[in-house]
DNA sequence: TTGCTAACCTATTCAAAAC
DNA sequence: GTTTTGAATAGGTTAGCAA
């Protein structure tokens, strides 16, 4: 497993994974967007799910079809009838509801920022992986981080379009944006529980003490992540890509399922999503069981986690020691490590 | 080589949550 | 009320793929 932002080895990162949607696929988008060009977030969930395509492959897709409907109208259509159409009340679609990153996941986030402000699809995943972030998701945060944190070597020139290879010689932000290496007792931690020997699959150790707030949606239906046979995939052996009869590519199941706050709860039963839960729309891989498994029984589990937390680490951060045995332990090692070697049922909510 | 179009970008705005 | 920041949109560009 390595992370491509880390290493200037690694061949250039394919920025962009295409998918090619089968004609059936094509109709029907079309017969939902005649019916709304604007689909809330059920709707779209409902079509990736029906589909086998992502939430943001939908979203791009009715994008697209709104630009190409505004020029065919502006290019053919009397005045008259735009006006019909703006006067036309807008029917207000639910947003997404807002999802919370913990302390973790945004500091995983921010030093991936630090080291490549425009990941390819690869690394987003690789991401989405670790965090536990559906990738549109971090694809958003990415584009409003950029957005709000302008690159201080380019501030005299801003540059429209990414460098071609996202692997190229990387920024870095300094000063009030560089992210804390600590954790606080309360901060809330999904780790990206993944032994060098297993698959990846995160795991939420504070056990109910995520900060996550009722309703908030952690997990969503553009989790179906797009996974083709590509070669700039090391993920590749990880996944079980089923096939979609009549598709190019093919989708994966997620890569993992994040673990939510309750454990042992029913995760069906926490109610407050507004969206088709990601249950309803994947299977949950087994892998995630293996380490609900592992977390509860299995005692070398914090040795596993060293050893993975290192080596990842390692991969990731390679200007940094904080794997080196010589090295004291990073602040995460020692807070999540006081965080593992808490029994499960302490940290439950009651 | 060319056309189509999915994927990507920036800029902007909205709005939820925190302060 | 203000600030922060995730989500959504518009409009433009890039690049993968089939013809």
């Amino acid at each position: 497993m390595e992370l491509s932002c880390s290493t200037g080895l690694l061949e250039k990162e394919a920025r962009r994974r295409r998918i090619i949607l089968t004609q059936s696929q094509k109709d029907t988008l079309r017969v939902w967007f005649e019916k709304n060009p604007n689909p809330d977030l059920a709707t779209r969930g409902h079509l990736a799910k029906e589909l086998g395509i992502s939430e943001s492959q939908i979203m791009t897709w009715f994008q697209k079809h709104r630009k190409i409907r505004k020029q065919a109208e502006f290019a053919c259509c009397s005045e008259e009838s735009q006006e019909q159409e703006q006067d036309k009340p807008r029917v207000k679609e639910a947003r997404r509801s807002r999802t919370h990153f913990t302390k973790f996941q945004t500091d995983i986030l921010i030093e991936a920022f630090e080291k490549n402000r425009f990941p390819g699809i690869v690394t987003r995943e690789k991401l989405a992986q670790q965090t536990g972030i559906p990738e549109s998701r971090i694809h958003i945060w990415f584009q409003n981080r950029r957005a709000r944190h302008p690159d201080p070597g380019q501030n005299t020139q801003k540059t429209p379009h990414p460098p071609q290879s996202s692997q190229g010689p990387t920024q870095k932000t300094v000063g009030k944006l560089a992210p804390s290496k600590t954790l606080t007792s309360s901060a809330s931690v999904i780790l990206p529980l993944s032994p060098p020997h297993t698959p990846n699959g995160p795991l939420d150790l504070s056990k109910g003490r995520q900060k996550q707030l009722p309703g908030t949606t952690l997990l969503q239906s553009s989790q179906v992540v797009q996974q083709r046979s590509d070669d700039q995939n090391p993920n590749k052996g990880h996944l079980s890509p089923t096939t979609t009869p009549g598709e190019q590519g093919f989708h994966s199941q997620p890569p993992l399922q994040l673990l939510t706050q309750n454990r042992g709860h029913n995760p069906r039963e926490s109610g407050g999503l507004a969206v088709p839960r990601l249950e309803d729309c994947t299977q949950v891989p087994a892998v995630n069981q293996h380490f609900r498994k592992l977390d509860q029984n299995d005692s070398s589990f914090l040795q596993h986690w060293d050893e993975w937390f290192g080596s990842m680490l390692a991969e990731w951060m390679p200007d940094k020691e904080y794997w080196s045995e010589k090295a004291e332990l990073h602040p995460w090692q020692v807070q999540l490590r006081q965080l593992a070697s808490v029994s499960p049922q302490a940290h439950q909510t009651p």
